[in-house]
RNA sequence: CGCGGAGUAGAGCAGUUGGUAGCUCGUCGGGCUCAUAACCCGGAGGUCGCAGGUUCGAGUCCUGUCUCCGCAA
């Protein structure tokens, strides 16, 4: 098909699949734009975002704006003459000047099946909801955030013990080839265009540290999915024996009488705790501060963790 | 130079005031058992992250270096 001239925005290894697929398809990427270079890790290392890393071995033009209001944003988009901006985490707020200078406009790759979970992180929130299928969503950018017209979907079962991480890998691939297929029928002129049924719109707001303490009052099928939605940040958190340790992943148990909270037994299956709805849950993957990430069953190998009979 | 923890058998950990490296699990062989992720007996497996230094002698002290991780951003 004919090469489309495209500026890419976007930030995260989410966003990756997508740029390498629109460049696969042979599209003419004329700039990317991408958050500028954190100042700061643990040492004090610049890092790029992952997008920037990939942007590079492709010999791209990168951008790295602070501000996309203040007006030299939008006369470097009106520079590169794009046909079209795809956006995909980019993690920006575009004014609509810049939205409205491509031809063909400027679309977005979010990764929810629109109007559910809009915003920061819908892939998270559709897991710790305990969705059974989410999707990704490919739609022209309106000035509301998320809120376009919806060009196409693709939907996808989440895994029982699907992990964010994983399902945002999923997720990023599929979204690809949803981009590549709205582009080519953008460029063919047969891309459809459905507004969203606002009135069924939910919000996935950003995540932050404070959704990591567990709450054993809660059920054991709740906590899972809190475990499974926080990967890989900020975790699920929980204290056993006066240490506190990152929950990877878990595994529903049997039904117990024990006040939730209770360690009903620590070894090879891991270490099961009590639940709110009378079910236990096993932690089979964990993290104590300063170690790595292991099984509970090597935890336990070198930590021997006594049994709170209750 | 943001704060801090850690690198010792395949895995998870111990190792006291420096003196020929231990534990649990796994693994291999054998035994017991109707049977087992259970139990018993026995064996293999480690240049103690790397490089220097102090010492009669260093996992253990000193210096440097690499890597990993927690917090904070």
């Amino acid at each position: 098909m004919t090469p489309m001239r495209i500026l890419f925005m976007g930030t995260p290894e989410f966003a990756v699949a997508s740029l390498r697929r629109l460049v696969e398809d042979g599209h003419e990427i004329c700039g990317v734009f991408t958050q500028p270079d954190k100042p700061k890790n643990r040492g004090h290392k610049l890092t790029f975002s992952p997008v920037k890393e990939y942007a590079l071995t492709q010999n791209l033009p990168v951008y790295q704006p602070l501000k996309m209001r203040d007006g030299e944003a939008e006369a470097l988009v009106k520079q590169l003459a794009p046909e079209l901006i795809v956006v995909a985490a980019y993690g920006k707020i575009l004014p609509e000047e810049i939205l409205n200078t491509p031809p063909y406009g400027s679309i977005n790759v979010h990764s929810s099946l629109l109007p559910k979970y809009r915003g920061a992180a819908p892939i998270n929130w559709a897991i710790l909801d305990g969705e059974a299928e989410t999707g990704v969503s490919i739609m022209y950018m309106a000035k509301e955030l998320d809120a376009g017209d919806v060009i196409l979907q693709k939907t996808t079962p989440i895994g029982e013990q699907e992990d964010a991480q994983a399902l945002t890998a999923r997720l990023a691939e599929l979204g690809a080839q949803a981009l590549s297929e709205a582009v080519e029928a953008l460029r063919n002129g047969t891309a459809s265009r459905t507004p969203q049924d606002a009135s069924r719109q939910t919000y996935a707001s950003m995540l932050s540290r404070e959704m990591s303490p567990i709450d054993w009052n809660r059920t054991a099928r709740q906590i899972n999915c809190q475990v499974r939605g926080l990967i890989p940040w900020p975790c699920a958190t929980t204290e056993l024996a006066g240490q506190r340790f990152k929950i990877y992943e878990t595994a529903l148990g049997r039904e117990t009488a024990a006040a939730p909270g209770t360690v009903l037994s620590a070894g090879k299956q891991g270490i099961e705790v009590a639940c709110g709805d009378g079910r236990s849950l096993y932690l089979t993957q964990l993290q104590a501060e300063g170690g790595k990430r292991m099984a509970a069953a090597a935890y336990l190998l070198g930590h021997p963790m006594e049994i709170s009979s209750n």
